[in-house]
DNA sequence: TCTTTTATCCAAAGCGCTTTGGATTGGTTA
DNA sequence: TAACCAATCCAAAGCGCTTTGGATAAAAGA
C-alpha cells in the first residue's frame, strides 16, 4: 500500500493525505479522521526511504562502535545504548550502529555523514585531542559528545565529572589514613581516564603523599585485569593499603585477588569503585558492600538523547552541555588502614 | 556534492557515472578509472535514502530492544551486538535498533518491515510459541531466529544446545554424588529457559532423583538475583549441596551468597555456570576457578550474521539452521558433597 | 563497400514521498 | 452586489539515485 493508492482510495489527492497523516493544519479535521482511519484499516505506513529523501531528513541517529573483538565494546555501551533508547523510542528515532571498518574510525564517521542515512552522530569515548570531533566540527554536522575533549569550539557534550570521583575517592582514603593508594583505570589517553588520574594526583599531592608510579594502572576494564594488577600490586613494597578501581569489572577481580590473599576487604585493604550503576551488578549488595563513585550511565545516555533532539531542534549548541556531579558512597569497603 | 553535479564535471552522463561507480560491466575501464579519481577527489559519496529508494534495497538489518530500564537490556545484549558487528561490518550492513515502544513488541517489528528501511531482522530471546516468529513468516519477510520456538514453518535459525547444557551439569553432579541439585535461571516462557529446566529435570529423573520444586528457580541473570536466592535455597532443608546457575551474573552472586554463609566453592557446595563467555569476565581466572557449560554468546552472534547475509542472497531458509553443542568444562567449583 | 556486432554511452522514466504555488468554495465585509 | 478572505484541497515539481530502452561509433564479417 502506497500514498498513490491510498489517496485513491479516499478519493483525496496525496497532497492532502500526506498533510493529513504529517499533521499539518491546512486539512479538515473530518477529513483528517477519515484518512486516519484508512491508512490504520490498510496498515499503510510512510516508505521511510521515500520520505527521507523528500525531506531531506532521516529520523536515525548514528552510533560508531568497534567491530572487532575488543575490551571496548562491553556493559557500558549496552548500558549506554538502553539509555539512549530509553529517550529516543518517545520521537521514534531509531539509531544506526556503525562498525568500524578497516580499524579505520575516522573514515566510518565521514560514511555515516555522506551517505545522509543519520541526522546525527553520538560520539562517545573522547581522547584528549580528538579528531573526530573536529572533523564533525569542520564538516558541520550535528552531534552530542559523551565526555570532554580539549577542542575550543562550540559543542554539545555531557561529562561526569571524573576528575572530581577520584579525587573524593582518593581524598575519603587519604581521610582514613591510608598513604599508599594504588588506582587501577581504564586505558590512557581517553579523557575520562586521564581526567580520573589528575584527580587522584590532585589529591595525594594536596597531602604532600609521594606518587609511586608502580600504582597507577592504565588498562581495559576487566575482571581479569583487576586481579592481575592488584596481585602485582600487592606483591610490591610498600604494598597499597587501598586502590581506586575504575569500574565494576575491574573491583570484581580486585576484590577476588584480595581475598585469595588472605586480606579482608575495608580490613587490610580497601577499595573504592566507580560504578556505573549496572541494574545487574548492585554494589550496596556485594559483601562488604562497596564504596563507590556512583554516576548513571544509563541516566546520562538518556539526557544525552535529550540533548540530541534539542541539537536537532536547532538549539544553539554552545548552550548544550552538562558537567554531572559524581556522588561518592561510603560503604563498607574502606575503612582505616589495618596494620598486618 | 551529488551525481549530476559529478557527471556534469566528468562530461558524463549520470547513467555512466552511477555505472562506473557501481562496478557494471558496459563501461570502459579507462571511464571508470577517471569517474572512481573523481569521486574519491570531490568526495562524492552517494545519498543512501536516494539509492535505496531506487534499489528498494536498504543495507541495514534490523534489531529490535527492549527500551524500557528492564533487565533485558543487559551483557548479552551487547555481546550479541558485538557478535553481529563483527561480521556485518565486513558487508558494510549497519544494524537499526529500534527501541519497544509501549510495551507494544510486535508493533515495533510491524512498523520495522513496513517502513522499509531494514532488508532483514534479527530476533532474539523468543518464548516458547513466538508470535513474533509467525508475523514475520506471514510477512514473508526475511529473518534469523537467535534460539528456537514451535513453529513448523521452514526458517532460519540458530540455537545452543541449552537442554543439553543443564543436562551435562546436572549429570556431572549426580556423578559427583549430589543428589540436591538447584538451578538458578533465566526467566520462566524462554525457549533456552524451558529448554535448560529439561535438560536438569530430564538428568534427574534419569537417575530416580525427586525433583524439589523450591529448588528450581526462574528470574533475571543479575548478581543480586543470584545472591538472594541462594540465601533462600540455604535456608531450605534440606539445604542444595550444588546449584546450576544460568549466567555469569548470577553466578557472581551464588559465589558470593555461599562465601558468605562460611562454605567454600567446591566443597560444601558446588556451582556450575553457564558461561557465555564474556570478555571481562573469566571463568578460568575466578578462584576457584569456575566449572561451566561454555558457548561463546558473540561466536553464535558472528554466526547469525553469516547466515543472515545467505537468507538475503536468497538462499532457501529451510536448509539454514544450526543447533550448536555446549561444552562442559569442569573445574574447581564443582566437587563431590562434603558433610558438614 | 555495406551490413552486423560489439562496446560505450545517454535521455528519460521511475522509486514514493513532501511541498510549493495555485485553484475552488462558501462565507464576510463594505 | 461586488470585492475580499479564510479554509480546503489539488496538480505538479522536486528529492538523488538506478535502470530501461535506445543511440552512436568503431570493429568485424560478408
Amino acid at each position: 500500500m502506497k500514498l498513490k493508492e491510498l489517496a485513491e482510495k479516499l478519493s483525496l489527492s496525496q497532497t492532502t493525505v500526506s498533510r493529513a497523516l504529517n499533521g499539518y493544519p491546512e486539512v479538515n479535521e473530518a477529513t483528517r479522521e477519515r484518512v486516519n482511519r484508512a491508512a490504520l484499516k490498510f496498515g499503510y505506513s510512510a516508505n521511510a526511504n521515500a520520505r527521507r529523501l523528500a525531506m531531506g531528513r532521516v529520523g536515525a541517529i548514528g552510533l560508531v562502535i568497534p567491530a572487532d573483538s575488543s575490551q571496548r565494546f562491553g556493559p557500558h555501551t549496552a548500558e549506554f545504548l538502553a539509555g539512549l533508547a530509553e529517550r529516543l523510542s518517545r520521537d521514534e528515532i531509531d539509531f544506526l550502529l556503525s562498525p568500524i571498518v578497516d580499524n579505520d574510525e575516522i573514515s566510518v564517521y565521514k560514511r555515516l555523514i555522506s551517505s545522509k542515512r543519520v541526522d546525527a552522530i553520538i560520539v562517545s569515548g573522547p581522547v584528549l585531542v580528538d579528531e573526530r570531533v573536529s572533523m564533525l566540527l569542520d564538516a558541520n554536522f550535528p552531534f552530542v559528545l559523551h565526555g570532554r575533549t580539549n577542542i575550543d569550539r562550540p559543542h554539545a557534550w555531557l561529562d561526569i565529572d571524573n576528575q572530581g570521583a577520584f579525587y573524593q575517592a582518593a581524598s575519603h582514603l587519604l581521610d582514613l589514613g591510608h598513604r599508599h593508594i594504588a588506582m587501577i583505570d581504564g586505558l590512557r589517553g581517553f579523557t575520562f581516564s586521564e581526567h580520573r588520574e589528575l584527580g587522584y594526583r590532585q589529591a595525594l599531592n594536596e597531602r604532600g603523599v609521594e606518587i609511586d608510579p608502580r600504582f597507577i594502572v592504565h588498562n581495559y576494564f576487566s575482571d581479569e585485569i583487576g586481579f592481575r594488577e592488584t596481585q602485582r600490586l600487592l606483591s610490591c613494597t610498600p604494598q597499597p593499603t587501598a586502590i581506586i578501581a575504575g569500574s565494576m569489572m575491574t573491583a570484581l577481580g580486585v576484590s577476588r585477588a584480595i581475598r585469595n590473599k588472605g586480606y579482608q576487604l575495608g580490613k587490610q585493604i580497601s577499595l573504592i569503585t566507580h560504578d556505573d550503576v549496572f541494574p545487574y551488578l548492585n554494589a550496596s549488595n556485594m559483601v562488604p558492600s562497596m564504596t563507590t563513585t556512583r554516576s548513571s550511565m544509563r541516566s546520562a545516555a538518556t539526557r544525552i538523547a535529550e540533548m540530541l533532539v534539542r541539537v536537532l531542534d536547532g538549539e544553539p549548541v554552545d548552550a548544550i552541555h552538562e558537567l554531572w556531579p559524581v556522588e561518592l558512597i561510603v560503604r563498607q569497603s574502606s575503612g582505616p588502614p589495618v596494620g598486618r
